[in-house]
DNA sequence: CAAGGTACCTGTTAGC
DNA sequence: TGCTAACAGGTACCTT
């Protein structure tokens, strides 16, 4: 769930609460969530020891720490002197970075300790399903902005909207020459990211679009429509700490976001669409669920890949 | 290359 | 009460 109000929330958190520490160690507790980190835990372990957090960034929804100091681990590859390291980081459905007493219980779900050498907070990744990751990677120049850096892994990951690099003329051009309809764009990464299936269908109920809009003959005026409240529902979203389902989406201190009650479509089968009352439908779709206003979203006469909804 | 389907995970809940 | 099936869904990877 965690989608890109949520990674902010979190990366905000890490800002206030890690930011210019020294790692005295890390501890991995279950190699899956290391996994992408390709020369394994011991490495992951090795290249953080020592290593001092600098200011976290974000992109769509992952985010990285650039670390500074020597690396504790051998040298990359490619070779070493280029613009640094970085530990990156993805939620994934149920990742979760906490900060908290070194000494406090441990979590059920808990994949990864940091714990840094002042003997203050630690930093935990708690992730029940697994599905999130952390590893160490190298710092790339950034295809979108020319002085900008991003961890290697995520040089196909485009820019989301709410920052600076985003441009919404080359997402225009890439939406029209697709053959896809709107919402899977929404949720390809590659074309835009940061969306995720929840804030995917309130920007389009928002731009009153139908996920099945075909891409390729859409409008400069329905993609600035669909971009535009893409950007107002998770800037609302970001303002009040997120969305939060249950206990598993929470901030760096454990607290839950309040926006779940203002969504206006996401979750709401058979509930009054909040604009003209008719109950709100749900389609089954990329294997997952789709909610939409049979009024507001009519289904485009050319419907781009059916799903199996009414 | 693009498009679309599926595996990967585990806790919760609905249904029998 | 206890069991099973469905469900939640982001991303990498695979097939077409």
């Amino acid at each position: 769930m965690p989608e890109l109000p949520e990674v902010e929330v979190v990366r905000r958190g890490l800002e206030r609460w890690t930011t210019g520490r020294t790692i005295a160690c890390a501890e991995v507790l279950h190699p899956r969530s290391v996994r992408r980190h390709e020369a394994g835990p011991a490495d992951f372990a090795a290249r953080l020891k020592g290593r001092t957090m600098l200011t976290p960034r974000r992109r769509g929804k992952y985010m990285w720490i650039p670390l500074d100091g020597e690396s504790g681990g051998p040298p990359p590859r490619n070779g070493s002197g280029g613009p640094g390291e970085a530990m990156l980081a993805h939620l994934g459905m149920s990742g979760q970075l906490l900060v908290g007493e070194p000494d406090r219980e441990r979590e059920k779900h808990l994949r990864v300790r940091i714990v840094f050498d002042d003997g203050g907070h630690d930093l935990r990744f708690v992730d029940q399903r697994t599905f999130g990751h952390l590893m160490v990677t190298d710092l790339v120049p950034d295809a979108f902005s020319a002085e900008a850096l991003v961890p290697e892994p995520i040089v196909h990951i485009a820019a989301d909207p709410l920052e600076d690099a985003f441009d919404a003329e080359t997402f225009f051009r890439a939406l029209r020459r697709r053959r896809t309809g709107i919402k899977r764009a929404l949720l390809d990464q590659s074309l835009i990211s940061g969306v995720g299936n929840i804030y995917a269908d309130e920007a389009l109920w928002r731009a009153r679009l139908h996920w099945a809009r075909p891409t390729d003959t859409m409008t400069r005026a329905e993609a600035t429509r669909v971009l535009e409240a893409a950007r107002d529902v998770m800037g609302a979203a970001l303002a009040v700490g997120g969305t939060s389902f249950d206990s598993l989406y929470v901030n760096v201190n454990g607290e839950s976001g309040y926006f779940e009650r203002s969504l206006d479509a996401y979750g709401r089968r058979d509930e009054p669409c909040r604009r003209c009352g008719t109950p709100i439908r749900r389609d089954e779709f990329m294997n997952r669920s789709s909610y939409s206003c049979p009024v507001c979203q009519p289904r485009p006469r050319r419907a781009r890949h059916q799903g199996s909804g009414t």
